[in-house]
DNA sequence: CCCATAATTCGTCAGATAACGAAGTGTATC
DNA sequence: GATACACTTCGTTATCTGACGAATTATGGG
């Protein structure tokens, strides 16, 4: 029951599913987010540990970079399936493919470029 | 969008999880799953608000009785998607089994027995 | 070593949510 | 039609959650 909830609760709020879409073509980092989602990076970081905690994404260091990928192997069957269950339900929606637009110019970018953006304020 | 976070959010919620994983062997009328609960009418008729306006469950009215079932014919892809994985993903949950076997008693009970329990106090 | 930088953790605040009892709705029975 | 009853809706309260900025951690470059 604990590691269903964590998965129902993480995927209970848009801004979290959207970032976890946001991953469906490819690992992101955390910038990359921030920038598509247009929030705060401690609130961004917030969503992405919560839905690492419930096991839909994985992450991976890079340096001072850190990188986000929906979970594939090592996840258990019913995180699977409640991946699959969301990039189906979630396919044509609107305000998903507005976010994979954004992040094909996005992922062009300089991640510096991107960072700079928010230190800048 | 919508739709789908009315079940995320609907599903992100032990009671309403259990008050539904409890119709799994069938319909159910509102006492009873007061009974297995043990919250007040109010709050039990709210969570069963909730899972209906996600799709996920049925009402159908005999007299002063509402019976509630899971949703099946009628429902929507993606909410039978969602149903079968949560069955999947609770199918041995101790919560849900103990549920299930208080239900056992419950349903050979007078109906009239179980609300004269919480209108009792 | 010191600074810049990428991200996280912490503290705070506003808004959402689950619980309850009281009041209201609709249906059967007298 | 008055009463009892099954359930829902309403109003209130305590707790949870999401947002932010400030402070902290960890890494890389001068």
């Amino acid at each position: 029951m604990r590691d269903y909830l964590l998965i129902t609760k993480a995927l209970s709020d848009e801004t979290r599913v959207r970032a976890l879409m946001s991953l469906a073509d490819g690992e992101l980092c955390v910038c990359q987010i921030i920038e598509v989602l247009r929030l705060a990076p401690s609130t961004v970081s917030k969503h992405m540990t919560i839905l690492q905690q419930a096991g839909l994404i994985q992450r991976r260091k890079d340096g001072r970079w850190h990188y986000y990928r929906l979970a594939s192997r090592g996840a258990t069957p019913i995180v699977r399936q409640a991946l699959r269950w969301t990039l189906n339900a979630l396919d044509d929606e609107k305000t998903i493919a507005k976010d994979a637009k954004a992040l094909c110019c996005i992922r062009k970018q300089d991640r510096e470029e991107l960072t700079a953006c928010y230190n800048a304020s």
